[in-house]
DNA sequence: CTTTAGTACCTTGCATTGCAAGTTACCTTT
DNA sequence: AAAGGTAACTTGCAATGCAAGGTACTAAAG
């Protein structure tokens, strides 16, 4: 099916933001992050989700706890760094404007300045 | 600049949703579709247009029509079929809805509905 | 007529990156 | 001991945005 291609395209860039937006939440480690994003119909797999978290650990943005699990291996919770939060904030107002653009571009009409 | 990849990484995949709705408005050929996307501060470059038209038409979502110009080379207008309306309504709704998850993600208070 | 400049089309190759599939490791239960 | 569940991570492929280069046509300058 062409959409179904077309609508993951169009997830991708957004994915850093979501990633971040969910663990400046409260921290929380790969799983919890997976659920977190399928409860807003934002499909991630693990093969996504680890190298993205291993590229913004390595760009400072998000860090890291490892912590006992009661029942089942340890887990590394991520949580942002101060970086991380500017970072967020840049991406979040990029977003608005990708989405103003977008907005303009769709229906011209309602320019609302 | 970190920013600057990040709001790039964002604009793709929305490009084709993008581009099918500036050719929507009206015939356009390539250079009038990339001043249109730049018009709503949608950077997109020549390297990226061509090859993007071309699978849009073999996908049979965009034809085109040629038309000598009064000076220069002649030019390549492109118009949406039958089917690449279907398709860009289709993306809308993907895109929308993909607005919505990230504002829930980003903002899990202000669910309207 | 030849050269330069402008416009328009298109291709090649690289680097990034999302993702399917597979691997390792720990803990609990049978 | 074996089986099953959870969690972290790696490998390799395919898609794709984009910089850079190339071709072709017209008009104007030399």
């Amino acid at each position: 099916m062409k959409i179904d291609n077309a609508t993951a395209q169009m997830r991708k860039g957004v994915l850093e933001m979501c990633i971040l937006a969910s663990v400046s939440i409260e921290r929380k480690y790969a799983t919890e992050i997976l659920n977190h994003l399928k409860s807003v119909d934002l499909i991630v797999v693990e093969g996504t989700l680890y190298p993205l978290l291993a590229r913004l650990r390595s760009a400072g943005l998000v860090g890291y706890e490892w912590e006992e699990s009661a029942s089942g291996p340890p887990r590394k919770y991520y949580l942002l760094t101060k970086e991380g939060e500017l970072f967020l904030n840049e991406l979040t107002s990029g977003w608005n404007a990708l989405h103003n653009s977008v907005k303009n571009l769709i229906n011209p009409k309602s320019k609302k300045s």
